[in-house]
DNA sequence: TCGTGTGAAGACGTTCACAGCT
DNA sequence: AGCTGTGAACGTCTTCACACGA
């Protein structure tokens, strides 16, 4: 109760492990080694093996791990067990491709109604979510007890709109506008801004190209 | 030369500061301590310093950091000092809202060509890009001298597609794919996981209500 | 006095390496 | 022999705390 007990980090790993272990339980495959598994997921093994030690002891010495019953023990620690309703807010360009988008559902979300502030504008091709006036959020919020959002609203407004979130009862927000958003502590936000993403790796690349003028073509 | 002077987090910080600064510089402000830019970016002072701290010594002891020569210095390190030109592959619901989005550019970046395998289907309304059959990328790439890819293609594809890239020459890739990506060490890769970013999201909001069904109004 | 710059401490995350089970 | 589970080492990131300059 006092300590996260598990990292947030993991929590991300082991998603990754269970989309790997749900392709590999449809192969009728039954274990799977953690060398085996950090592979497909990317990551050395003996993190694996450390992620997993946070679930309790699911291996088998000497023979792996059982691919069934470690993806249910991965699902119900991330609460996956049922469908998770979720709300977006904004439904310009971003969020109507979000709401077009399968793989929430495919992760056990379920985009339950978007709202927008000119719900009129909104070009519905593709989309089967109804879209309401912004100002139906906060009755929808506390009917249908939704505890996520989706935040894909202008940076202009994305402060105002987090509030009114906030003050419906959401607790979580999955946040795509360049805001730093301010929060009570007791409600989680999770930012995804594309231009940093996308700064980052320009960073990184940077790096291994010292030669600018002579296009060297070695390999 | 040997070691990465600057790390990936800190960058990832540089570019906030650098938003909040242009903010600031365009409200007039002068000079601005680590204390109050901290708070705009959303992180601890002392962080903020350290991260400065990599730049050099800009700030003036019992003053702050001029504003505009700060900015200066950190669009110098992150590169942006030109437009850097970028490719889209995959214009599909997410491809398609990606090239409308206007956030890479106001981050000097400019996505110059997009493509697709069926590029007939791709509705353009409010695309000024052109798009392209994936057939045409490897020459656009070499032609253009592009270094930095989007790829948004359904995840089944995705492998593919980064191995094309990457033979083309592109040596760094931001993915929207729900894929791990094996690619060459020299290329850099970062991986945006819509579904996974919800999903933490999701996990840390379920330790805060032990309760369950009484409904506790408090506050 | 105010606020930077930074050594030192601390927290956190990753990897090593190996004991021990099958 | 093969592979897990984990103490211990290591490396990285964050925060503290304070000396020092303006």
């Amino acid at each position: 109760m006092e300590k996260p007990l598990i990292p947030g980090k993991t929590i991300y790993r082991l998603s990754i492990y269970h989309r790997c272990l749900r392709r590999l339980d449809e192969n009728q495959i039954e274990t799977v080694s953690s060398s085996t598994l950090a592979k497909a997921a990317g990551v050395n093994a003996s993190q694996l093996r450390r992620d997993l030690g946070y679930l309790g002891t699911f291996g088998t010495r000497g023979l792996g791990y059982p691919i069934a019953e470690l993806s249910d023990a991965i699902r119900e620690v991330l609460g996956r067990e049922h469908l998770q309703p979720v709300i977006l807010v904004g439904v310009g360009n971003l969020g109507a491709a979000l709401l077009r988008y399968d793989g929430f559902q495919k992760e056990g979300f379920e985009v339950v109604s978007a709202f927008d502030a000119v719900p009129e504008a909104v070009v519905l091709r593709g989309i089967d979510v109804p879209v309401d006036h912004v100002s139906a959020m906060p009755a929808f919020v506390e009917k249908h007890q939704v505890r996520l959002a989706v935040l894909s609203v202008p940076a202009e407004h994305a402060q105002e709109v987090a509030n009114e979130l906030v003050e419906a009862g959401v607790q979580g927000i999955l946040n795509f506008s360049p805001t730093v958003l301010q929060v009570p502590e007791s409600v989680t936000v999770n930012s995804v801004d594309l231009a940093l993403e996308l700064e980052q790796v320009s960073f990184f690349i940077k790096k291994e190209e010292p030669v600018k003028v002579e296009p060297d073509v070695s390999s």
